[in-house]
DNA sequence: GTCAAGAAGATTGTTGACAATCCTACAAAA
DNA sequence: TTTTGTAGGATTGTCAACAATCTTCTTGAC
């Protein structure tokens, strides 16, 4: 049988395989890679909730494949932080808790500085200094309007998919998307107000400058701080959220 | 049929799948866990060589199991960059690239930066920082003589075990873990000459005694200035050793 | 002697089936 | 009422076999 392709598009899955094999021409992504693919869609999306166990027959006879590749493609989602693997009770949707969320975001933020670091110091990145000035101003624009809220989140997120391509260290790139994928139910928490937004566009602009004049040290201090202003935000609303939910649970009781 | 155990005893393969379960006993290794272990060790160890093919049949003869566990294994070993895994080609073991190289010191220079801090700022430290006294006397001791080299290798890696067991953050532990096993066989270059081990052991007592007095800051400087002189030791050595190569190779052609 | 084309063998990708284990529901005893 | 024990079904873990592709070797032409 020819191996079989999942009908819908999806994008490419490993970052980290993708490029290491960069010389021999992918194009078409594995089995195994398509639907690992589409799982992680569905778990970042929130179409599996967390705690919920995934079982192998059920997306092997949605997908209309046998058992083996949805084996490895959970396999290969356990290894990015999306499913947990129990020893003879399969795959569940992992579940952070507010400590797992804010061990990520110190990572990230890290690796973030690490990033911005590497960007600024980078001789060709006037290559790609345009795009960015442009992505900032776009940034700056919708910062200003207090309804463009989901906007103001994608564009932050296009940004960052820009400096991504930006960044030499293929390596450095498919951990910060592995770790970007984990968080991201958890990411825009951190700009739900205009206030926020008014100072995350600030800090991309000081990142902007950083980068335009090689400052390598400052680009990375503040990415170092964006990512933990992020992590405050995010880690104080999912704190809020779960006091409401004991305080809930405590008035059913 | 019971699910086969292989012979030998086994080093955990994956940390953070080990400290996910902690709370449903791992104690036995899975199958696939089991063959990704051994054969991890192996490439690590030298056992196979860079770019050496690693064929799913050969494996699933010798641990006398089927090829879909050593499949399994090979997945996960490419998430870990041991191995590349080239569609319908198999897998390669992972040869790095200089660039390579000194990207993954880069990503450990930061990750050891945010470890090394963790441990300074983490307030329940003291519990073990009379072992960490100790190891660091170790290491005072057998930086002096210069026949030690192996087993001065052998301490700072018991002494990285024992940084990791202080750690908090496994998710930090486990990317750390990986990337370490990645270098493992460049990490040691850095270590050649009783110079170098007299300025690592002076690393390793400012480390120290940074966490002993909880200054975090401190602790990151130094841990990231470490981390780079490996890494500059190292590529410079791998440098060397491509020059000679390469030389070698005109004068034989 | 070098290079291209084709056939044979080897290897991966995928599948369906079977065995071992786990989960659930129900019944029996304390 | 709660706990314990026990079937039955459901699910995972593993295997062996087949199809598609890749690699290598041979053959032939230039």
């Amino acid at each position: 049988m020819p191996p079989a392709t999942l009908n819908a598009a999806v994008a490419p899955f490993s970052a980290a395989a993708a490029s290491r094999r960069a010389d021999t021409t992918p194009l078409t992504l594995s089995l195994v890679e398509q639907i690992a693919a589409r799982l992680s869609e569905r778990i970042v999306g929130g179409d599996y909730a967390p705690a919920q166990r995934i079982m192998e027959q059920a997306v092997a006879d949605e997908f209309q494949v046998s058992r083996g590749p949805v084996r490895e493609a959970l396999r290969l989602l356990e290894k990015d932080g999306l499913v947990t693997i129990l020893a003879r009770r399969g795959a569940l949707v992992t579940q952070l808790s507010i400590d797992e969320v804010r061990e990520i975001f110190d990572i990230r933020a890290m690796l973030n500085g690490l990033r911005d670091r590497a960007i600024a110091e980078d001789t060709e990145r006037t290559r790609h200094l345009p795009l960015l000035e442009k992505e900032v101003a776009t940034l700056t624009r919708l910062a200003r309007d207090a309804e463009q809220g989901d906007a103001y989140v994608e564009a932050v997120a296009r940004l960052n998919r820009t400096l991504g391509q930006m960044l030499r260290n293929r390596r450095l790139k498919a951990i910060l998307d592995s770790l970007a994928l984990q968080t991201l139910r958890y990411s825009q928490l951190g700009l739900s107000t205009p206030q926020r937004r008014k100072q995350s566009v600030q800090h991309w602009q000081k990142l902007l400058k950083a980068i335009r004049e090689g400052n390598g040290v400052e680009a990375e201090r503040i990415a170092r701080q964006r990512v933990n202003d992020s992590r405050d935000a995010a880690i104080a609303r999912l704190q809020e959220a779960k006091n409401k939910r004991n305080q809930g649970g405590k008035k059913a009781a």
